[in-house]
DNA sequence: ATGAAAGCGCTAACAT
DNA sequence: ATGTTAGCGCTTTCAT
């Protein structure tokens, strides 16, 4: 058996009382009594057991990071980054995250994480968008929430997410500088806010420089923005407009896709057409030409995520505000001036 | 506060022993009782208080995650990935991971990870090489201990590796079945247990197929098999050696240098050298030409890891065992039939 | 300034 | 077959 207060008590002549006051810092005890209690704990190598601190505390010490299933298995690592940035971020306090994925089918019958029912934590981190099934019923529980990378309709939590309208911003811009006027816009499901974003940005940076919109140039009916959609996004709106200099697409991937499908239709880039991605993706820099882009600070995403979550384990207070995570315009070889 | 096992009690009219006997599954009550208890809990929609089974069972149901904070934020997510796969399978179980970060410059006057020290672990993964002092510290302690990507000295513990001296085989092997006799072998620092097994392995190719080793076309004195120190290598040895057909590099980044070398100086790949590399990292298929390679299944290492440290818990046996996890040989466009 | 004692929610002897 | 009770290792009134 390790080390417990009853050992340190016993030694140092006081009571169990005594010693806990001491290891909790309270200053109604004597110096000399704290001194000699100090020392004991030190001979003895004690250390209060957590597990008897999280039962009568009704603490624990632990924050929940929930996410779905699919999310958490995707290929690119996007949230498993987030998670390693709350992990992170969570190395340098004395709280614990705890992981739990619930499926994307989620549904009424289904029950809830482990750690929500057993009281194993103070507080849970949600990142990504998850069934409204799953938040009705995790609301129902008073736990402090933090979303991350998703905002629930009715939003009266901490919200953390990426400023995907700078980003669109800064990635149109950053082409118009470059003296680029007919620039494509080629992204995925736009009902997805993130896309609905970052097309929003651009549209901003075009009226801005007072360049017309033409909506022949926008293609935003993907359902997903992979790279075959974006060789097929590419194809689709190259083939009918010749005179585009530029293409913003809404992330890496759709970008690649559209690298593949100039290449393989004898553009070269960037000298006939400029691209520029979003989201920084380990692979851009081994691309042929290295892919400018707008970087998206996951790990920061998730790191922001956790100091909200424990700020608001520890003021008590769950007030909805939401704080945008800069992005960054990171530029290569695969846009240029004209 | 929640619903308790006394509130269950009280309205079941029976003992707080017996719901607890029948929440633990045990055969001691009678079938009625037992229904009659079920149908309160579910009423009550009650779930027992981790907290309080812990410090009654003196279990945590955790399962520590160490490993030092260069590993964890090293650009090439290695240790995380195994750690994610720890994770994973964790999921499956009804154990959470625990992660905590040394110092890589761990020493004697560094206190050990909170988690050791506040008993909140019933078993601990040790992820790549740590240093030996905190090793010997930790094995002070009573705690089931499995390492993962490292084979400590004085070894008592299981360890999961990957089987490198396997994979240099398939690799170096793939290379002389498409002809090549004249293969370079481009590595690290030869002192590191991983990269001396692939060199092993890649030695005992050219052994089993009758080819006489070359030491001058053998590279190992690179510090860290990054992608510099490949091209560097290249160099020096394509300077010298005009008739290599082909390269095993130590591990991706390597052979990505290698690339670079090779295409700086006017060879195509793979039509004069064919290349291979070692671990599958994204990128890999992004390469021009992508890169065939040896697949390092980091998620399973994780994986694997867990199953055991898991098996020991519940065994109560610290058997050290040694558990190899399999490569796979992945054919893409950097190599060619001669 | 310190101690005695109750209690956090559960489990497991030991009784009955 | 079920209940009583004593802890698990702490914190926290309430006394002294």
């Amino acid at each position: 058996m390790a080390v417990t207060i009853k050992d340190v008590a016993l030694k140092a002549k006081v009571s169990t009382a005594t010693v806990s006051l001491v290891i909790n810092g309270n200053n109604r005890i004597s110096p000399e009594t704290k001194r000699k209690v100090l020392k004991v704990i030190k001979e003895l190598d004690y250390h209060p057991s957590k597990s008897a601190r999280d039962l009568v505390s009704q603490k624990t010490g632990n924050i929940g990071f929930l996410l779905t299933d699919d999310h958490f298995l995707r290929t690119e690592p996007f949230y498993t980054r987030i998670f390693l940035g709350s992990e992170f971020e969570a190395g340098n306090t004395n709280y614990y995250i705890l992981l739990a994925t619930v499926p994307s089918t989620y549904n009424n019958n289904n029950s809830l994480p482990r750690f929500i029912l057993e009281r194993s934590i103070d507080g849970l981190i949600v990142a990504g968008k998850v069934p409204e099934e799953l938040l009705s019923k995790l609301s129902e529980y008073k736990l402090p929430l933090t979303f991350v990378d998703y905002k629930p309709e009715r939003q009266k939590y901490p919200v953390v997410l990426i400023d995907n309208i700078h980003g669109g911003l800064l990635a149109t811009n950053h082409l118009i500088e470059y003296g680029h006027k007919k620039i494509a816009f080629i992204g995925g499901d736009i009902s997805h806010p993130s896309i609905r974003d970052r097309l929003t940005g651009y549209t901003r940076a075009l009226d801005n420089a007072g360049i017309n919109f033409n909506k022949n140039i926008i293609h935003t009916i993907s359902p997903y923005p992979d790279r075959q959609n974006g060789y097929d996004a590419a194809k689709s709106i190259f083939t009918k407009n010749k005179n585009i200099t530029a293409v913003f697409a809404c992330n890496d991937a759709m970008a690649i896709g559209v690298m593949h499908y100039l290449k393989d239709n004898g553009y070269s880039i960037p000298d006939d057409v400029s691209i520029i991605g979003f989201d920084d993706v380990e692979a851009d820099l081994l691309l042929d030409p290295p892919l400018s882009t707008i970087r998206v600070p996951k790990f920061d995403l998730g790191a922001e995520a956790f100091k909200i979550m424990k700020e608001s384990i520890q003021n008590k207070e769950t007030k909805s505000k939401i704080v945008l995570v800069p992005v960054e315009l990171i530029i290569r070889k695969s846009t240029r001036k004209i």
